[in-house]
DNA sequence: GCCAACGTTGGC
DNA sequence: GCCAACGTTGGC
């Protein structure tokens, strides 16, 4: 199983309508980038990801898994973007704000640090334990 | 609201 | 195939 992080602004996209949307899950569709593009179509239906909430919270909100591969993107006719369906695990006990994750030095590398623009990124085993330590939340 | 960083587009 | 221009994202 491979570990993941979806970022969205949750003014566009939220936890609670993450959470409204129960294990039927939904699309993680508007995505226009080819590196998340990529990423997501290297998911399985299974793999676990982190909800975090850009701009305002800046915080890992929460747990989804990944409930249906990569599909064509069911906004646009573009062929080129696909997305795959998302549903909600579980919350975050805490939320893990994206100042404790840059302060924690084994959380130095991940990505949301690096390359904060990337929308859809992967989490190493290490750093999904890490932060759902912080996050005071069973990580499996 | 600004701006830096980055990705994409299009002209050459 | 390079690179300038432009648009978007997201942290501050």
């Amino acid at each position: 199983m491979n570990y993941w992080l979806f970022k969205s602004e949750p003014s566009t996209w939220s936890w609670d309508d993450q959470v409204a949307k129960g294990d039927a899950g939904e699309e993680w569709d508007g995505v226009r980038n080819y590196q998340a593009r990529n990423f997501m179509r290297e998911m399985a239906v299974g793999d676990r990801g982190f909800f975090y909430h850009s701009q305002s919270e800046k915080a890992v909100v929460g747990i989804v898994e990944v409930c249906a591969e990569a599909h064509p993107d069911s906004t646009t006719d573009d062929e080129r973007w696909d997305c795959v369906d998302i549903k909600a695990v579980r919350p975050f006990a805490t939320q893990v704000m994206l100042d404790q994750i840059k302060a924690d030095e084994r959380l130095a590398e991940m990505v949301l640090v690096k390359n904060s623009r990337l929308s859809v990124q992967p989490v190493t085993p290490e750093e999904w334990k890490r932060v759902c330590e912080l996050g005071e939340t069973d990580a499996n």
